[in-house]
DNA sequence: GCGTAAGTTCAAATATTAATGAAGATACAT
DNA sequence: ATGTATCTTCATTAATATTTGAACTTACGC
């Protein structure tokens, strides 16, 4: 086994008619990849957070796809994954019914919604989890060591659990 | 594209003459494999790290094969990995070459090490990366905003990078 | 209202990652 | 010293994840 999250460095070519990335955007697409690479989010939103977030201006689902040399639907999922995180917002021009696209201002709110909705899911299913672990192990049987480890485990969670909230608080519903 | 993170719950048999999981430890397995998920360990390794966890005493290879129905080449991979980390520990009985395995003490320790080595490699490599897309932006035609945007990233690397030894301090080396 | 720009969906194709197993290395008990 | 128990390696296969593209939907500008 390679050591995990190494992910190959694989380009895409921009279309033709469209600007192909420059240097300095090449490498903060590079950045993006391998920190999302962290988070198991694919390299294609990536790419596009990354080209929005080094772009001047939003910009539209045609010019993501372009530059980037994506498919439609690559760019067409990747926005939506963008937009459920709440990392990109968009405008429009009046008299087009383009959006345009653009990160929303703060990356650390960005990256809190995302691993909330990575971690917090886990550490609500696993609670009971292991509460039906400890009722499974025969404490007659089990060395008082291995009881130990369990229930240090199961304490660990539901302090998680308690703090997560606190730590990353949900954003403010509609 | 799916949310990042779930995988499929596919489950191993274990080999005849080997006794198959129980059920409170197959609900181990399930958290274990479900946490290593998220932090992009596969699923063999916490499964061999789990029935370690949670065993009455140290085991040998044999019975980690037998026990998960896992393929030798897999055991042995999944037991350096978690050697390499610092998750498990081995004994030996005198008079057999057999190593018998254990969790580390301190599953906190292991975790710690464990996020080092995933994420500690990407903010180095990061630094002077980001040094260089600020460099290649032409602060000219760069919107203030988007110079912002840019120069907040390095400073949160660089703050990253002073933090980490102090939250996650490495091992002390031989 | 209607034509079409704008985007979405999803089954199929590709790419990536993990697991297997047979052949090879190693070292210890004898 | 040697035979073999014990483990490792790695090319192959299997499993998963990601991307593509063509068919479909939607809703806006006219």
């Amino acid at each position: 086994m390679k050591p995990p999250f190494e992910k190959n460095a694989g380009r895409r070519a921009s279309r033709p008619s469209f600007e192909p990335l420059a240097p300095h955007e090449l490498e903060l697409a590079d950045f993006f990849v391998r920190m999302a690479g962290i988070l198991g989010v694919p390299r294609s939103v990536a790419e596009i957070y990354s080209l929005l977030y080094i772009s001047l201006k939003p910009l539209d689902f045609d010019q993501i796809q372009g530059r980037l040399g994506m498919s439609k639907g690559s760019v067409s999922q990747g926005l939506k994954f963008l937009r459920d995180q709440g990392m990109i917002l968009s405008v429009k021009e009046k008299g087009s019914r383009r959006e345009l696209w653009h990160p929303t201002p703060s990356l650390a709110a960005s990256l809190v919604s995302l691993l909330r909705s990575q971690v917090l899911p886990a550490l609500e299913q696993a609670s009971p989890a292991l509460q039906r672990v400890l009722d499974g192990v025969q404490s007659d049987k089990t060395p008082p060591e291995v009881l130990e480890r369990l229930s240090r485990l199961k304490r660990w969670n539901n302090r998680a659990l308690e703090l997560f909230p606190l730590l990353l608080p949900p954003p403010p519903e509609a």
